[in-house]
DNA sequence: CCGCCGCCGTTTGTATACAATGTTGCGCAT
DNA sequence: ATGCGCAACATTGTATACAAACGGCGGCGG
């Protein structure tokens, strides 16, 4: 039983005015209502994604606390439902870790991808409007200039732009938002894979021939060639993570060393 | 390239029930042994795929905690979890509803899923062990008392058991978790599907021409029929939710009615 | 010298208190 | 009488306090 907490100052808890009125331009402003575990997943999943924090790192809650100037309870939230998403694994009395996805479970991932983007594809050839099925191909276009000049982060970027344009051209939302879940959750490794040599052209003419298929309306097509472009990335993908040795394995059987705290401090 | 399961109870994705149902009375182990709130989400997880708990039904935290006896914040963990795998609908400052899936949407997560268990049976019928083929035609045997003395329910449960045998024979976890979250996700709306004249027939009819195609290996064949079960489900499905008009074909509008939950009277 | 056992610090899990927002119903003005 | 505004209520979001469990470490015994 806790009677009282006499703190009436050192108020964390009364979040409104803590930052600033921001954006809120009088109209009843919905922007500012975030909640506080909204903005730590946010945060954390960017962090993520980004490979900021990295696979296997230790997430501890006292320190998400601190780091985001809030108390524990956003941060468990936030916590979980990243959980959920698959971006953080949670052991049961241990705490969570930035999810370590090991080679034989990302070629799992892969194939169904493959799958996934592949129907996207399909239904996209079948169901894109001519306007949509302009707009991608204007798309495609403009992943040109990063081509040529080798910026890979700016190509993944348009890619990225790419892939998610087939997603909403197959008009299925649900099917767009679980693309996307997986998407996100391997994005954590691909980065990298962009950096191979000659990968860049090739994935772009790759995406050339689907833009074809899709404007021709050819759906088979369409869906074939871009499970194949899944499947090279994965295929390289899961090569070059192997080669590397970066990751065991078995994540789950003898765990290697959670422990790093390498950068955690801001 | 994919060869054995890694078995690792990748907690993050939302597991099965594996989760042992937990050596209650267990001389060593008293009930705190496991979380709280997993204990919640569990049984709120099984009310709403049983359709104890209805779409659209107001969940508050505060008589879920007094029924549960346990303090609020495992039931909101409990809630946003399965907020995260689709069970509930949490909406900001006003609390959770069980997901009410429109009928439209409901479409569309067929049109996925029936592409998702396709994968598993095409996977099925190219990895299946000499074992697990016959295994799966014994359960599909074993579905057939039930079919005949039209049990229904029973009929449902083992129709579930079939098709969890091949999501394991695909030998991919990851599919197989992804494709068993989107069947629990329909099967509040599933139910009462299968209680329609002839469908139990034809459902195993089905069935046998699937294990079938398994057992020959022929995997485009087992891929089809697989993905024509599946749709065949949908179509009469979403006909028959949409002469009900149970269900509004866009719940975003207006929220249909949060209706009042029973008195839990403790 | 090595291995086992028990203590202690750290960290998670749960409960409760406090703050703030959405909702509902009532009163008032038109 | 009806619509609007306001205030009290109900319920969620957040913080903090408390308890239990895991992991490490040192002492003890073989």
């Amino acid at each position: 039983m806790v009677e009282h907490a006499p703190s009436p100052e050192t108020r964390a808890g009364g979040r409104p005015e803590s930052a600033d009125p921001e954006t809120e331009t009088a109209a009843g402003a919905p922007p500012g209502r975030q909640r506080l575990a909204d903005r730590v997943r946010l945060g954390l999943e960017r962090e993520i994604v980004t490979g900021d924090l990295a696979p296997g790192m230790r997430l501890d809650e006292v320190r998400l606390a601190e780091r985001y100037q809030v108390s524990r309870t956003p941060v468990r939230e936030a916590l979980m439902q990243l959980a959920a998403s698959g971006l953080v694994e949670m052991r049961p009395r241990q705490g969570a870790l930035v999810a370590a996805i090991g080679t034989y479970q990302l070629a799992e991932m892969f194939e169904v991808m493959s799958e996934l983007e592949a129907l996207c594809a399909r239904l996209a050839a079948r169901r894109m409007t001519p306007r949509e099925r302009n707009e991608l191909a204007a798309l495609h276009e403009a992943c040109r200039p990063c081509l040529e000049s080798g910026e890979a982060d700016g190509y993944y970027e348009m890619n990225l732009r790419f892939h998610e344009a087939i997603y909403a051209g197959s008009h299925n939302a649900f099917l767009e938002q679980e693309t996307r879940k997986i998407r996100r959750r391997v994005s954590p490794y691909r980065r990298m894979q962009l950096h191979r040599p000659g990968r860049l052209a090739d994935s772009h003419a790759e995406h050339g021939r689907v833009v074809e298929a899709i404007r021709a309306g050819d759906q088979e097509l369409a869906g074939s060639l871009m499970k194949e472009h899944v499947a090279i990335q994965s295929g390289t993908f899961v090569d070059f993570l192997a080669s590397v040795g970066e990751l065991p394995d078995q994540r789950a059987a003898g765990s290697p060393e959670p422990r790093e705290p390498r950068r955690q401090a801001r």
